[in-house]
DNA sequence: CTCTGTACGTCATTCGTATGACTATTGAGA
DNA sequence: TCTCAATAGTCATACGAATGACGTACAGAG
């Protein structure tokens, strides 16, 4: 007797369990449920089914649902690293978006799993997602994403053909270097991130580009980088101000420009009145350090609900849709961190 | 033509298809690919199997898998709030603990979803998800979550009776009333969180034990509660400090004594010389700002690492090993922001 | 009284994999 | 030569829901 009622607790309740206690066959509890009732079961029937339904406790089985119909709605998002506050950003707004169609969002973390590409491609094959945003890849993963391309979304790829959406990095660099510039500063430091990430080389060449452009050149020797890690990187900054050659320093992420900050402060700099800082990404911390930093914002919002919308369109085939990549304007928030040049 | 192949490119390819590429049946492909060919595949055979499988790109076929096994590597984690550089130490962490294990992590956000009890009783009784780790739900939610509780696992539950994990609040808040006791603080301040959570609650309690068993009083006046948005934060700690009563203060979250610094700034006061600054969670930004925060330190990763581990076990059946709560302790990071009284 | 249309349901098959039961082949031992 | 065991493989069915192809019943028309 025991063995029998533990036994029938660990199988799940069945559309065919719920037809049998509502007296109609299987197909219609699944009509009933599926919505698709209408002109096929009467609305008397209907509700009872319903009823019988929850009184059991039924949900249809995904597996069983998925197999028949094809049909999956979850979405995985790999991004490098969750714990950097705006890939969070990312996250939440891409969770928002996919739940509003429907869709759940299944996590990858492509900095901490190795062999993120190859569980992705048996994810999709095997059907258990039905297609992957994948943000800040580089281009041997997105070679090997190749033979799935139809189901993933590139969001700053390393080739930007492969990108179906993109930031405007030159355009953002543009703002910052005629912003310093303006600011009468023609010594700028460049604290660049320490990963081969393509968005990084893009903004180094965008920074070199718009000095060019004002007449000012980008020394070598201004330049450095570091990891994120808060101690390398300040260590980093350190040498680099220590050396009092640039009177502004551009920054690859806002938790490099806070590194500055320590390096500033321990070498008896004040920001920013003797070296302006300008951060990337505009995270909250950029408005609780002091002084508030001015950085360059990107909508994460925006570009994870652009992500979703475009992913579930290609998914369901609407080329027209989906064709093209999409490029998002960035934003110069300037706030308390860059001051003019002392003269 | 084109229309048979777009056709074909639909389906996706089955363990059947790889049977009759490489002159085998289907079970022995099956037998092949879930590695329980031993004794009844020869070796050549089964390296036949693998190269057809692997030039045809075939992966099998997860929601057959599981409606034929019902076995499912796919946990949930809902969280308040991923945004909260907290939570997203926990989801990473859980994230490496459960890829270890085989399992993949799907995200959901209790604070930005109404619904999600429901979505979430739907997925597991729809066999989407095998199991949750629920990060400090509210007794409604938990009551909700009864008829799954088997294939929960709560952190920081508002019951705690319902809790498989939680963090020693208590031990925590006397390590920090102690610490600054020790300083000579008599007026300490307390900045809460504006939410309904219990673990704030208790945190309150605790810290009020504590004053009085040293012989002090909480006196209401001096506390005050924020949202973690800045703008509301740093006005309720302007209200505060602005009172000229505490010495020092205790925030419920990093993000508050954040903000409780700028207000101690715009107040002309100084931390640590004015008043001294303890917070909670000691997420990377306390080490950011200046002076470098005195916090309470939660191990993201051991609690996220036990939490998947027991939910696991839970889940497998073994109920000895998940049996209780476990109850993981906490430390007191004593960092610059926390000075002696002055006299 | 038969025919047709409509509303309501059911039947039977399908999705792709896993697996217990079964068959065929070979070699060794008696 | 016959049996037994081990090895190598196949067959057939089940998992649970969805769905096109079928009834069935009844009202109204002819």
């Amino acid at each position: 007797m025991a063995r029998q009622v533990s036994r029938a607790s660990k199988r799940s309740i069945t559309s065919f369990a719920v037809a049998e206690a509502a007296g109609v066959s299987q197909s219609t509890v699944s009509l009933v449920m599926s919505g698709k009732a209408e002109g096929r079961v009467s609305e008397a029937k209907r509700q009872h089914v319903l009823e019988t339904a929850s009184k059991l406790g039924y949900s249809p089985n995904a597996s069983a649902q998925i197999l028949r119909t094809g049909v999956l709605k979850v979405i995985a998002l790999a991004v490098p690293n969750v714990q950097q506050p705006f890939f969070g950003q990312v996250l939440v707004a891409a969770e928002v978006a996919a739940r509003s169609r429907g869709y759940s969002v299944l996590l990858i973390d492509t900095s901490n799993d190795a062999e993120w590409v190859e569980r992705l491609i048996g994810m999709i094959r095997g059907r258990l997602v039905a297609g992957c945003i994948v943000y800040a890849s580089d281009d041997a993963d997105e070679r090997r994403l190749g033979a799935i391309r139809d189901r993933i979304l590139f969001v700053e790829a390393e080739n930007s053909r492969r990108s179906g959406i993109d930031l405007d990095i030159a355009g953002a660099m543009g703002a910052v270097v005629s912003h310093l510039v303006g600011l009468n500063h023609t010594r700028i430091g460049y604290l660049a991130a320490r990963y081969p990430k393509a968005t990084f080389r893009r903004r180094y060449e965008a920074f070199r580009d718009q000095l060019s452009q004002h007449g000012l050149d980008a020394d070598p020797a201004w330049r450095t980088d570091a990891t994120f890690d808060l101690e390398t990187a300040t260590a980093a900054a350190t040498e680099l101000l220590g050396q009092r050659q640039v009177t502004a320093l551009f920054c690859d992420d806002d938790l490099l420009a806070a590194a500055a900050y320590r390096a500033a402060r321990s070498l008896g700099l004040s920001v920013p009145q003797d070296v302006s800082v300008v951060g990337f990404n505009d995270i909250e911390m950029a408005r609780i350090i002091h002084p508030e930093l001015t950085t360059v914002a990107i909508p994460a919002e925006t570009v994870a609900t652009l992500a979703v919308e475009k992913l579930l369109g290609q998914l369901s085939g609407g080329r027209s849709l989906s064709a093209g990549t999409r490029v998002v304007p960035l934003t110069l928030q300037v706030r308390a961190s860059t001051v003019p040049a002392r003269s």
